[in-house]
DNA sequence: AGTATGACCTGATGGC
DNA sequence: TGCCATCAGGTCATAC
């Protein structure tokens, strides 16, 4: 479920109200979400930091590292009962939090420093300069939606903003990377900082069900431009947004404003 | 080594 | 109403 935009915004809400607070108890229901690997036993452990990494939510405890990610369908809920979706619950002296994960394609993990495979991705596309961003970029060989998604090239980038990403910068999905000059690469570079920022600042995305910690829907697929707008005339030229798959991903794109 | 392809889960939706 | 196929914001293991 979500992306850059939707994790910064969770980690936003929870990050005042967990910041110094002490862990009571950690409770977890077996699930493929931990991968067979529960974390130890974290009760009077102090939360230090909760910041997002990519698409993961990383809390720095006092001692060791938790590090959630939402997969497609995962929330972190203050004070909700449990349901059978439920995976994860921490209590607090004040409150509780839950992971509820109904797909099971989130994990949490835990780590003495941050887990291995977390620290494996590529920067923050946030964070990246347009120099780096244009080095990294142009060692890969692939089409340019697939390099957005692979979160070894950059860390947050999914399926709704690669799409909206092309868009904006006027490149087809499946336009090969070793293709594509300097100046464009330039754009999509500038275009990633203020798509993303935007939709920050909304928020994120809810396309059906996407909630922050506060239960609030966020708003930026009010400007969606591409993304599950099949058929639906461009806002640039009216020519219908076309949908196709890539990668086994849905991917909207205008087949005019977007030449291959 | 880098890239492409199923696999992993559950629920919602749409066509017949 | 029921059944079946398809789709969904993501990664991961395996096959070329």
């Amino acid at each position: 479920m979500p992306e850059l935009p939707e994790v910064e915004t969770i980690v936003r809400s929870l990050a005042p109200r967990l910041k110094a607070q002490i862990i009571r108890t950690g409770r977890y229901q077996p699930s493929r979400v931990f991968r067979g690997t529960f974390p130890p036993e974290l009760a009077g452990v102090r939360v230090a930091e909760v910041r997002r990494y990519g698409k993961y939510v990383v809390f720095d405890l006092d001692r060791g590292v938790l590090a959630v990610h939402l997969g497609m369908t995962g929330k972190l809920l203050f004070d909700v009962p449990a349901n059978r979706y439920t995976r994860a619950v921490w209590e607090f002296d004040e409150f509780s939090l839950s992971l509820e994960d109904i797909r099971q394609f989130g994990r949490v993990l835990w780590g003495e420093t941050i887990p291995g495979p977390v620290a494996a991705l590529g920067p923050d596309p946030l964070e990246i300069n347009r120099g780096d961003f244009f080095r990294r970029a142009t060692t890969y060989r692939t089409a340019v939606k697939a390099l957005l998604l692979n979160q070894r090239f950059l860390r947050g980038m999914g399926n709704i903003y690669a799409d909206e990403l092309l868009f904006r910068a006027r490149v087809h999905p499946e336009r090969r990377t070793e293709l594509i000059p300097t100046s464009v690469w330039t754009t999509l570079w500038r275009e990633m900082n203020t798509l993303l920022a935007e939709a920050i600042q909304a928020g994120g995305s809810s396309i059906s069900d996407y909630v922050n910690t506060a239960g609030e829907k966020g708003s930026f697929q009010l400007q969606h431009q591409v993304y599950a707008k099949k058929g639906q005339p461009c806002r640039r030229c009216g020519t219908a947004i076309q949908k196709t798959t890539l990668q086994q991903r849905g991917t909207h794109f205008c087949p005019r404003c977007q030449e291959r």
